[in-house]
DNA sequence: CTTTCACTTGAACAACTATTCAACTGAATC
DNA sequence: GATTCAGTTGAATAGTTGTTCAAGTGAAAG
């Protein structure tokens, strides 16, 4: 019987209805944009550092003695991060100052390790 | 004079204040686990097929058929999301229906967009 | 104006990743 | 139970990315 169309409903690739629903949701140059800020924040030292301006602003060398790295490796780090906006920068004396460029970062940062821990928690209970 | 203790408030990288501000303020796992959520999400035809699945469920086909692009390709792109715990997925007849996992990932999706547009309208203003 | 300090940047190399083809799996139909 | 359909997976390849070294910049101190 090809009457069941029960299964149709739920996908059929070449039913317009579907087209529709799927069709670009988000401008692409949006989407790209986001994808950017995503990948940026998807290095573990990269968002450590992030998490680590969350608490406050630091200078490059204070961040660089906190994880035992380079100083060029800490500067290529915030110049990625910089590109996408992700920071505030602002020079005092020597040193140059940066912090989190404001309340969605903190936002999306938290968001990501909440779902993380919510998932480690279901991995733990079964 | 070296009693300008301004500066040396605002970045001292060997004080232990400025230590204990810097220290580790989330688990490392948390870190690494959010990290590769962020990673996941952080390529342009990923994040378009969380936005696709944000306006309901679809199937591998209708993925395929709205972007135009492989089976295989959908189905791997779907296997990193799915890694991460950021779909959720059901047998429907022949056809496997995915899902976002829960409103976390809505939620990042949404914030992420946010912050894009806005730096866009910043930068088109000046 | 020269030197120093804090940081930035270009180049190079190693490590990782996205896509595709081809082969495979497993549920549904014949 | 053989076949078909929808999706998955392993392997290969091309492209991307993170770290570091070495050289450069620019503000402040001498």
């Amino acid at each position: 019987m090809k009457a069941n169309s029960k299964e149709e409903k739920a996908c059929a690739p070449n039913d317009p209805e579907h087209r529709r629903r799927l069709a670009p949701p988000v401008e692409e140059s949006a989407i790209e944009m986001a994808a950017r800020i995503f990948r940026a924040m998807g290095d573990p030292s990269r968002l450590r550092t992030l998490a680590m301006l969350a608490q406050g602003e630091a200078c490059v060398t204070e961040i660089a003695a906190a994880t035992k790295e380079e100083l060029s490796t800490i500067s290529q780090r915030l110049r990625v991060l910089r590109a996408e906006n992700l920071l505030m920068r602002r020079r005092q004396g020597k040193h140059v100052l940066y912090s989190l460029a404001d309340q969605h970062v903190a936002g999306l940062i938290f968001n990501a390790l909440a779902h993380a821990t919510e998932q480690r928690q279901a991995k733990t209970k079964g």
